[in-house]
DNA sequence: CGTTGTTAGTTACAAAAACAACTATTACCT
DNA sequence: AGGTAATAGTTGTTTTTGTAACTAACAACG
């Protein structure tokens, strides 16, 4: 007869780190989604090239953690859509550098301010230390620390 | 020609608290993967059961925030796997009741373990008071707050 | 009763993710 | 050079998830 236990899945720092996620990306998702129509893998690569400029497919994996099977359809997609132009690459013809069209970076920019928009109404639950400290750790979680 | 912004995805709470969540997910995930051949789901089944005892599917659902179809068929293979045994409950036929079995109440009490040792593993690298505010902070976000 | 609305749980189908195998190109090594 | 390994990216296949429609049982109201 299992007992009712003290030590509850609410204390389980992945699960409330993966309900606070899911939460936290649902509101947001809802705008890439419903504005776009993109799918996350695609505004995660639409948001690297935004931040960065001009990149490859590996980059973006490098950087996002991303699989590289993910980002070539994330990446098929949003050329598909005019988001991105692929150039080959002409000393290692196996690569292609991904650059935003007009388009994209409109997309990115529109994204973007939603997105810090966002962020800011999640933070304003929280004073600054608190998210500064926040931040710190998950990146430590995240192992980005 | 995007610039290299201050504001980066990695400062974006969404995004840092999915690849905390996913990080630190990973590892306990191949615990209960791997040793029992368990989905997520499942191990969020099993946990509730040996948590609470003695429920129903609806009764997890507002417990786990789990879509009813989730926790369908996360029951149908523990339930073939013999973690659990279901019984209709003869008041209301359309619901049944879900036990564990002892093979199911052993799994449960090994990943358990784990469970806490994982955590008190990622626990270890902060405070005590660093982590009981992550948690506060957790759940608020997570809407449990 | 009996018709209409709810509820617990399942099933079927579509979308997305995971995983493995593949192509094309470049690097290395003798 | 010539063969083997490594790399960038793609494609195909299988799992898992999401969504909607469904069945069976109950409730409530006339």
């Amino acid at each position: 007869m299992p007992q009712k236990d003290t030590y509850g899945l609410l204390d389980f720092l992945p699960y409330l780190l993966n309900q606070a996620a899911e939460e936290s990306s649902l509101a947001f998702q809802e705008v890439y989604k419903g504005r776009y129509g993109m799918l996350r893998t695609e505004w995660r690569v639409l948001f690297h090239l935004g931040m960065y400029g001009q990149m490859t497919a590996k980059e973006i994996g490098e950087r996002s953690r991303m699989h590289k099977t993910k980002i070539s359809r994330a990446v098929q997609r949003l050329s598909e859509r005019r988001f991105l132009t692929r150039t080959r690459d002409d000393k290692d013809r196996r690569s292609e550098h991904l650059d935003l069209t007009s388009a994209g970076l409109a997309a990115y920019r529109d994204l973007r301010k939603v997105a810090e928009d966002y962020d800011a109404k999640l933070e304003s639950q929280f004073t600054r230390g608190e998210v500064a400290m926040l931040r710190v750790m998950l990146r430590r979680l995240a192992g980005m620390g």
